[in-house]
DNA sequence: GATCGACTTGCAACCGGTTGCAAGAAGTGA
DNA sequence: TCACTTCTTGCAACCGGTTGCAAGTCGATC
């Protein structure tokens, strides 16, 4: 160990022979430090394993560097499958983050909590934030509107507000999923859809309905339903359409989740998928492709979209530019239908 | 909107007409302060929605009062179902971390990186470290304890060094499962390994091994056989084991990924679980239950492990104390077995 | 040889807290 | 009334960076 005394950027000072102000600069590439003497510095610092002291720069640049990442777990106490979306969505979005510099904070927020924006921006320990909670998004959103805090959201923008967003395209994906269910010889293919207040939901069915109306099959309201994405909403909601139309012979679920859920509902009622009923689901999260019965569903890109999330707040945060972006979606054949 | 311009202590102080060294003694509740001023000048400051300046207080004591969970990934570039065991933990960390004041910093270190610790701690970005990644942990785990740096880790303590642990009884469970796999009449229960240089997994086998014995039954060298804990590895470990043993009818397996893996190899070659071969898994992650098949396994108490980490995390640093906790696991039942 | 502009570098203030030490106020006992 | 505690409070230095501004160096131009 030669770092014996090396803490500070004065330390690299006087090793150097130089004032701090140009330590400072060298390290930071300033333009203002002569090449050489930058190098000299540089080398320095490299070898005595200096590292910038992140608390006293952001103090002094008043940015942290730091975004949070807000999640609202399903069950309180820990993360569970249930969560896997936003968890894989996490991965990109900490790798994005890190390319770029910034550091990424879990806040794992109450849904009833309101004041954990000011906590985290006002103190300073985050520069924005990244929106992924699904329940009362609207209402955090306008929250975060109303305090001017930079954020970015995973999902459709609300027209009332202006602000950056990455989505996938989810008319394409209903259509994809529906399109490809009847092209397969389905004639009675039943929607069961996200949340309903969600507007994803909505361009999901839009395509859905795109599909029937191009095919010339009818548009049976017996045939949708809807739950809130979990597992467990699948379940119920699979059992509610089975109700309305016993005779249904394809599903699209609006996620992996809830297809799972419905798919272990259909064998238990004896049917086979995907011969008698088809199942497509939506997102390919990991778990689609290790389901007993690997799922045929719609492709989120997901790691792409967590570094668009990283990138495009970043850039919001320097230059104040809002990016509305829709990532395209594709449909992965496997054996559910 | 009132905090018009109640940015820093220095505007409580003048709003309260005190110095700002009383304003700082106040809001963390000093007992050098009157209590009548202190409670005047804490509610001035919630009145006006004040919240400490982290990166200002971070500098001047030199705690960031922040940890890194250091993970590592299993796939590159984004979290997956693979990763759900240290996802899960983390919720709970996270958690435990906020009842105590600190905030959790999520560090996806890549295996070949050595340099990541230097990185965080010398920056003084993070005040300790929770370990999970399993691959290549003893190599990090002898890095962590040349530099001295504070950290816990899931697992069993390595003799060589000491450091905070915390852990489930490894022994137990592979006992409690073998148990009760020879109790429903099995004779031919087979071991499924995590992977095979782990202290976790020979303790299990210890316990598995004891189980056997304790019955009378043999312990056979063909009935045994490693992976790595990912679905991936259980699933060509089951194929092994089939090889090697056609007539097994029970087998332990070292985690409910792997174990999901395993099920679905046995029903491809006809075999019926659990009545021509029960499985019990290992974990009780979320997905357990989900599964389509509902996995009998050996429960981990997660949302502890995950407080305890950080809890006893932050006890080392505060004062030196270095714990090594074994949590109590316990026997679920389900279908699988 | 004086002037000028382009480069480099250093000085010192500032970011917003914490804390050792000194000093003033209030209370106590002699 | 005075010396001595015990409480409270404020002063000022310090944490480790960044940055506006002044100043010094140096070759080029007139």
């Amino acid at each position: 160990m030669r770092n014996k005394a090396v803490k500070s950027i004065d330390d690299i000072a006087s090793l150097a022979n130089v004032s701090k102000s140009t330590v400072s600069r060298a390290l930071n590439d300033s333009p203002l430090v002569k090449q050489e003497t930058k190098k000299r510095i540089q080398a320095i610092a490299r070898e005595h394993n200096f590292r910038i002291n992140a608390p006293a720069r952001n103090l002094s640049t008043r940015q942290s560097h730091t975004i949070g990442f807000v999640t609202h777990a399903h069950h309180i106490k820990s993360y569970s499958m249930e969560d896997l979306f936003s968890l894989e969505i996490m991965g990109g979005v900490a790798n994005g983050l890190r390319e770029i510099g910034y550091e990424m904070l879990v806040a794992n927020v109450q849904p009833r909590d309101s004041g954990w924006a000011h906590q985290y921006l006002d103190s300073g320990r985050v520069d924005g934030f990244i929106l992924m909670t699904s329940t009362r998004k609207q209402y955090h959103i306008k929250t975060l509107v109303d305090m001017k805090a930079p954020f970015i959201v995973w999902g459709i923008p609300d027209e009332k507000y202006r602000y950056c967003t990455v989505t996938g395209d989810n008319f394409e994906g209903g259509n994809l999923a529906t399109k490809h269910l009847i092209s397969n010889g389905r004639k009675r293919v039943a929607f069961l859809g996200g949340a309903p207040q969600e507007l994803e939901v909505h361009d999901r069915y839009a395509g859905y309905e795109a599909a029937l109306i191009d095919s010339g099959l009818d548009v049976d309201p017996n045939l949708i339903t809807y739950g809130d994405f979990s597992h467990l909403s699948g379940v119920s909601a699979m059992k509610q359409l089975l109700n309305q139309a016993p005779d249904l012979d394809a599903v699209f679920v609006n996620s992996d989740l809830m297809a799972i859920g419905a798919i272990k509902v259909l064998q238990n009622q004896g049917k086979r998928v995907p011969k008698d009923v088809a199942v497509v689901g939506y997102d390919d999260l990991s778990i689609a492709a290790y389901n007993n019965l690997p799922l045929t569903t719609i492709r989120q890109n997901i790691p792409m979209a967590g570094k668009l999330l990283a990138q495009n707040l970043i850039q919001y945060i320097k230059t104040g530019v809002i990016t509305n972006v829709t990532l395209p979606v594709e449909l992965v054949i496997r054996e559910s239908a």
